[in-house]
Parts: C-alpha cells; sequence; structure tokens
DNA sequence: CTGAAAGCGCTAACAG
DNA sequence: CTGTTAGCGCTTTCAG
C-alpha cells in the first residue's frame, strides 16, 4: 500500500485525473453526479489522502499559519493557542506553533523559517516590538502578518492589543476605592511598550484619588514569578504598604510567596490585584483578584484578522477592554 | 520584489540551477569555491528564501513533525511542547503543535491533517490508548510515529513512558514514612492506564506498610482542578484522612481549595502529595510535595525517537523514572 | 461534461 | 566542475 496519488484514483476509477481534482475541490460545475460518486467511492476505499503540499506549490497558499509565541510556559500563552487553533481550524487552516523564548535571535529565525514553509500569514506575539530585522522580515517579505498584543506604537496598526493602560486604571482604582493609600505596583521590564502602560493606567487612578505613589513604591520585576518573590521580599521587609498590584499573574504569585512566608496576611493586611486572569489564578488561596484580559477570544480574533488579511479582505485591528474580576485577595482597607 | 526562485539566482548569478540548488544543499563535491560564493552572495544580496514545499515535493520529506496534546492548557504540556520543539529544531525540523481536547474525534482529525501535510512523523499524546480509527490511521498510513506517555499495553512498545506504578508507590512510601495511616487518593478516570498504574503503585506502598485502603478512600477524578475540588469538599466533610494523595497537580490545587474552605491546614491536619511537577505547583501556599517527571526531556527523548524512526535507525522505547519531591505540603504524622 | 498538457519550485540522475 | 532534463503530485487553462 503505497502512497496514493491522484493518478491511482483515476485510473481505479477511469477517468481522468483532471475529473479527479475536481471532486477533490468540490467543483460543482461539469460531471455527472454518477462520476462525482464513482470517484469518491474509490477515494473512500484506497483511503486516499490528497498531498498538500502538491497543492501548495501551485496555488500558493498552503494554508499553514505560523504563532510565534514568547514563552509557552507562561500559562497566558497557552489559552491564546487555543484561541488562535480554535479559529484557524474553522477556516480551514493548520497551525504551527513557535516558542521565541522572548529572545528576538530566535523570533527572526522563526520567521525565516515560517516562510520558508511557505505558510501563508504569521501571527507574532513579540515579547516586545519588533526588531528590526523580525519588522524586515516581515515586510518586504510581503508576508501577511498581524501583531498580538505587545506591538508597534502608533503607525501600523495591524493586530489586536489590549487597553493595558486601562487594565492599569481599573487595578489602581479599585484599590483606592477600597481605601488604600500605601500602595505599591510591580511592573514587567521597564523598555517594554506594555508594562508601561499598564504603570500608567495605574498611576492615572491613584492620582485622581490623590494618592502618592512615591518612585520607591514602583518596582521593577520582569512577568516571572521568581524575580517578583525576590523583589517583593526585600521590599515588604523595608516598607509597609497594604496593596500591591502586579502587572501579571505570575509576579502576583511570587509576592503572594513572598507575604506567606513573612507571615503577612492576604487580603486582611495586604491587598493584591493582579493582571491577565490566567486559568490558575483560582488555585491560589485567597483567589486573586485580577485584570481579566480574554486571551482566548483575542487568540480567535487575531487569526480572524490575519486570515482577512490573507484572503485580501481589509480589516482592522481590535482593541480588546480589560475587566476586573474581584475576588479574593483584596478588602477593605477600613477593615484592616 | 516578487517571490524569487532558485532561477532567479541561477540567472543573476549566471550558473545553472543545478549549480544553485547544490550550494542550497551543501553538496561539497564540484562546483569552485568560487562559484559557490558567487551564488552565495546573489541570495544573500536579493534576500532569497528557499521554498521548502517544493523540495519536499521531491524528496519526500517535510521536515516537519506533527505533535497532538490533548490539552496544551494543562500546564504539564507546555513543557512537553518545549522539549519537543527544542529537540526537532536541533535536528533541522519544525513542529506543528496541535490539540485534541481530550476528544478522540479531534485526534484522529489531526492525523489526517497532519498526514495530508505531509508530516514525516507524529508524537502523540493521547488522552488514553488509542482509538482504533488513530490506530489505523497510523499504521496503514505507514507514517512513523511515538506515543507518549498515555499508550498501548504490551506490543507496540514505540514510545517515551513513565513508570507511574512507580510513581504512585513513591507517593505511597512517603505517606506511609510519614506515619500516617489514615489516607486517601484521588485518581484520574477509571479507564485510563495512567491512572490506574499510579494507583496501583500506591496501594502497593500501603499494603508493604500494612496501612489499609478502603474503597471509599479512593476517590476518582478527572485530572482538572474544579472535579477535585468539588470531589475532595464532599469526602473531607464525610471523612477523616491526615494525608491525600493526588493522582496529578491540578487535582492537588483543587485539594488545596477545598482544605482551604473547610478551614483545614496543610500540612498540619493534611498532607497532599501530587503528581507532575508542573511549574506553578511551587506558587502554592504551603508548597506542593510532588513526584515529578521530567517532562521537558522526556519530550526531547520522544521527539528524537521519532526522528530516528523517521530516518531509519531502530531505536527502543524509553520509560522514565519518576522521583519524589519533598516540599512543604507532607508533614510526619507524630506532629500532627 | 471530460481530458491533455503545461507548469508550480525544486532535486537528482545523467551527460558533458 | 557544471548544465540538461525529467519528474514530485497537484491545479488549471484550453480543447474536445
Amino acid at each position: 500500500m503505497e502512497k496514493l496519488t491522484i493518478k491511482d484514483i483515476a485510473r481505479e476509477a477511469g477517468v481522468s485525473i483532471t475529473t479527479v481534482s475536481r471532486v477533490l475541490n468540490n467543483k460543482e460545475d461539469g460531471m455527472t453526479q454518477k462520476t462525482r460518486e464513482k470517484v469518491l467511492k474509490v477515494m473512500e476505499e484506497l483511503n486516499y489522502q490528497p498531498n498538500k503540499l502538491a497543492r501548495g506549490l501551485v496555488t500558493k497558499r498552503s494554508n499553514m499559519l505560523g504563532l510565534i509565541v514568547p514563552n509557552i510556559t507562561n500559562p497566558y500563552f497557552p489559552e491564546l493557542c487555543r484561541g488562535a487553533e480554535d479559529e484557524a481550524n474553522n477556516r480551514q487552516y493548520s497551525l504551527i506553533i513557535c516558542n521565541s523564548d522572548d529572545q528576538s535571535g530566535k523570533e527572526e529565525n522563526y520567521i525565516r523559517l515560517l516562510k520558508e514553509q511557505q505558510v501563508d500569514g504569521i501571527l507574532l506575539s513579540s515579547k516586545d516590538r519588533l526588531s528590526k530585522t523580525s519588522k524586515n522580515q516581515l515586510q518586504n517579505g510581503k508576508i501577511p502578518y498581524v501583531l498580538f498584543d505587545r506591538g508597534e506604537d502608533g503607525t501600523d496598526y495591524s493586530g489586536v492589543f489590549l487597553d493595558n493602560e486601562k487594565g492599569g486604571y481599573l487595578a489602581g482604582k479599585h484599590l483606592t476605592d477600597l481605601g488604600h493609600f500605601q500602595i505599591a505596583c510591580m511592573t514587567g521590564p521597564r523598555e517594554i511598550q506594555n508594562s508601561k502602560q499598564r504603570l500608567s493606567g495605574f498611576q492615572r487612578a491613584l492620582k485622581e484619588a490623590t494618592v502618592d505613589l512615591p518612585a520607591s513604591s514602583i518596582l521593577v520585576g520582569d512577568f516571572q514569578m521568581d524575580t517578583a518573590y525576590r523583589v517583593a521580599k526585600k521590599f515588604l521587609r523595608d516598607n509597609t504598604v497594604t496593596a500591591i498590584f502586579a502587572s501579571n499573574d505570575l509576579m502576583a504569585c511570587g509576592i503572594y510567596q513572598a507575604a506567606h512566608e513573612m507571615g503577612i496576611q492576604i487580603p486582611d493586611q495586604l491587598s493584591i490585584v493582579g493582571f491577565d486572569d490566567i486559568p490558575l489564578v483560582t488555585a491560589l488561596i485567597p483567589k486573586l483578584t485580577t485584570v481579566r484580559q480574554n486571551t482566548y477570544e483575542m487568540g480567535r480574533k487575531a487569526i480572524d484578522l490575519l486570515i482577512n488579511k490573507i484572503e485580501g479582505e481589509i480589516s482592522e485591528g481590535v482593541i480588546f477592554e480589560p475587566t476586573l474580576i474581584i475576588r479574593e485577595s483584596t478588602k477593605n482597607y477600613n477593615e484592616v
């Protein structure tokens, strides 16, 4: 039982390969119902599976999409992947998922690889803005692409983004509404857009409530749990605050750990707000209050945009709105 | 700047396409260093990227591999993906990651899709044993494949597995060594191999220590946090145990939650052992004692096997040994 | 309504 | 040392 080709089917069904090709592609025109059925039956019997590479070679469409994520290990990204994958499959595309490990070298490499693999488009969730090389690869390679969340500022708004500023604001407002006024904030890496925007939204909220946020209370993290733990431990030893906003949930976990070891009760002595609403967050005790992004939907939408772009429809970028999910890790200051 | 082909390079460099093809494939023989360099330079200048589909069509090698995981949302699987991806890339293969959502329908569909996409091999991490359709697809499609963890019993040992029985034993022994004798166990779905083996290892350990494990203390979960939470809550209301072994870490999280809500202190009143050692487990308070599998390495090894198979070397399946990682969620019974 | 033939971009004999 | 040529499995005019 060697690999079957369209020829074998044609021979077996007593028709030409053109006819076989036609039924393969559901071309309505031409062909008796009978011929079609016969061909279909032969395919069935022989368990024929068309070679998509060969098809791609002539149609210039591989029906494959690339998705590059910075770190599949951060539970945020599997959500994105699932959304992307589901939408891609709905639309008859396959997804190649790649992990850039937060390294722009790897990212560039994957872009090249995906292009060689003739993917029809790329969804890029970059660590931060695109490196110059990446941008070049993408742009003068004329390959359709969509940016996810961490993108360009201004100009090239072809992507799916979150209103990070608003997210930060939501977190800040929640905390000040609860009456807190000694508040700290742990950001992601300083140079990352995302991170800056969340911070600036947060600052806006505190300002509105005339709560001061001294520079010393702005802690710089790296979106990882371990670092957050260390930074928090040091900070909590030397400072008194009643609330902390972590720019992502993973860092919130690190802060939990630090607080626990120092005997600081959450939320009784310390309120914590996270960001992302990754699934594991409900496993924390107490459950984390956080700013939710609908990652799954964002993934779907991003692929939707990408495919539209590939298929020639112009479709604008989208900005998603975050929402605040109040759970158990924040508490009214008065009750402290 | 239209899509460049090997022809363009040949014309530009003033050589034949064969020559270009040769430098592309690093064929050492023939060709002056000079010619090679000239071609290389032209490629560079024009930023040429070879079309892998076309190559695949003639070589019958796509250099793509498929990986099907049951649920990318369980943090266990991203680890596997990373290992698999890294090894694949090392060996110059790309990985298409697919998510079967624990549905064998989706799994079968993906197998078909991957085959049509002409992947060179498939790494299949199935929910449980293969469905008949999957098996057929794989076997009479003559496509190399390797099974991950949840596989066939006996016969076809082409895969990477964990010694689940030993893992269960390790957990049981740890608990009995600590002096516990009122112990419960939460398993995965009853019909799953994995699940059964972990349980039977666990039972073996208790038996050795002459500790009884009544049927009523064997709780059936589904490897998910939510269910575990519900089951545990009910169980803990009606029964007294001083230790629970959860067959995976996600379920351990659910048990934490239940215990917390009922005011049961871990590990003071209840010791818990998990299974997998997924990354988030150190975010739990107290940190979870668990049976670790080296998922990343297992992923690498699996791809290694797969590629060996593809490239014609025979390589046997591998069974990995789990290890016990003692953290903070278990405590000596005497100190209770 | 159906088929013959050209060609997608590349590799691999086989010649020169 | 290099080029010519015949496909890989499929789609797609263009004829019949």
